[in-house]
DNA sequence: GAACAATGTTTGGTGCGTCTAACATCGTCT
DNA sequence: AGACGATGTTAGACGCACCAAACATTGTTC
């Protein structure tokens, strides 16, 4: 057997749940994953009780969602999928870091393993997609990296943006505006909690930016100069 | 609505209709849809009832099958998608011309009319697929050309292969084999009817080849030196 | 510890594409 | 013209993803 011969929605739940640990601890839950994939709980439910038949994923009811090492292996391939092709649309075909996800969440499910191999050749192996997000290799490695998100990191500190999430397209476009992407350099001035405000400057340039907390949730930095800032506890 | 609305089987159903006639002005039957779609001839009838109801196919019970003004446009939607996409696989991602087909049929409906324009643009407008084949324009153009059938075709002219039907990916990498493509030059030799061969030799070559009837109608050519060959009648 | 709100599961039902088997029509051959 | 084989349609059923509503469980609050 092989993910190309499960269907779309199998495929979408076993990459969701990889994608719910990549950056959290926390397993996710019945009512996200619904929530994010626009079905109701009972119909996650359901794919949850085949896919556990399957021997995709491991949940009892009311437990917790886990992929087995099977599953694990196959969500990764879909990651693959969709890193390589975001990649390839805009470093070839000249799309918007804004505009890939849409079009990769319906590709990932059509392509075939040869063509994804070609894509990857085609970039020169790229290690990162459009969003800072790390492409696994064809044997599913996925290296883990540590970064922290710009939310949890201390005032005074310089920052590099490794990795923006791509949930909202709307955002990535707002970030585009600022002139914030993966590589940029920050300068963390100040936080306010209350006011839900995270004060940065744009280096070199010296430019001020306050960012409302979901924008600065999206973004994810390490160390600039230094080692990388450890999260505040 | 557009054809992206569609699911696959119709988009399907819409683009072999129309495929049919664009070598023959017979139209295509439930049974020849059904074959080669691999379903049942009850499958596609139903298929071709709702088409019929959504006004893109022309069909009453037990009679012909035509697409109506709209069905004909979204049909060289889906064509044209389809033959960019091999010529997009073969061009930049080093397919060869026996192994897009099956690919190209899968992706054809996961693209969106975005990707499917920026890929026409990267590849600088190509006219032709892999296979000689004409691709329709953005605007639904699609030029009529003349071509014949090598089977058809009188002994002594000399001829240029326009277009290799792409239907079997075995008998492409046959001709492969031969140095057979689209571009190639010939002297048709001998036509031997009831031993259902034709003899033609490679130009400049002068490799002699002896090709079996079903080869013979799978190549079409246009006269090399002079006008078109007329097809023997 | 009982009540309750939040979360998750099950049940019953819909729409859709598909199949097989029964039935209808068409075209051809005698 | 009638018979018959080939072709096409319809009826009934199934699997699948999905939903709403009823139900079960969990965890938290009083
Ligand atoms: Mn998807
Ligand atoms: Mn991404
Ligand atoms: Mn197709
Ligand atoms: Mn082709």
């Amino acid at each position: 057997m092989s993910v190309s011969e499960l269907n779309a929605p199998a495929q979408d739940y076993l990459k969701l749940i990889w994608s719910a640990t990549e950056w959290s601890d926390r397993a996710i839950t019945v009512g996200a994953m619904a929530e994010r994939l626009g079905v109701t709980a009972s119909t996650v439910s359901d794919g949850l009780r085949k896919l556990t038949q399957q021997g995709l994923v491991s949940h009892a009811p009311y437990g917790s969602i886990e992929l087995t090492e099977t599953g694990r292996r196959y969500a990764l391939v879909m990651v693959r999928r969709h890193r390589l092709l975001e990649t390839f649309l805009v470093n070839v075909l000249g799309y918007g870091w804004d505009e890939v996800h849409a079009e990769a969440e319906v590709l990932e499910h059509a392509v075939s393993d040869l063509l994804i191999d070609r894509i990857e050749e085609h970039l020169g192996y790229p290690d990162r997609d459009p969003h800072g997000d790390l492409i696994p290799t064809r044997e599913g490695h996925q290296p883990r990296i540590s970064a922290w998100q710009l939310s949890e990191c201390e005032a005074g500190s310089e920052l590099s943006i490794v990795r923006i999430s791509d949930a909202s397209p709307d955002m990535l476009r707002y970030f585009s505006g600022l002139g914030l992407s993966p590589g940029t350099h920050l300068r963390l001035e100040a936080q306010h909690p209350y006011a839900d405000v995270t004060s940065v400057c744009v280096l070199p340039s010296e430019q001020a930016i306050d960012l409302g907390s979901a924008a600065a949730r999206a973004i994810w930095v390490v160390g600039h100069t230094t080692e990388p800032t450890p999260p505040a506890k």
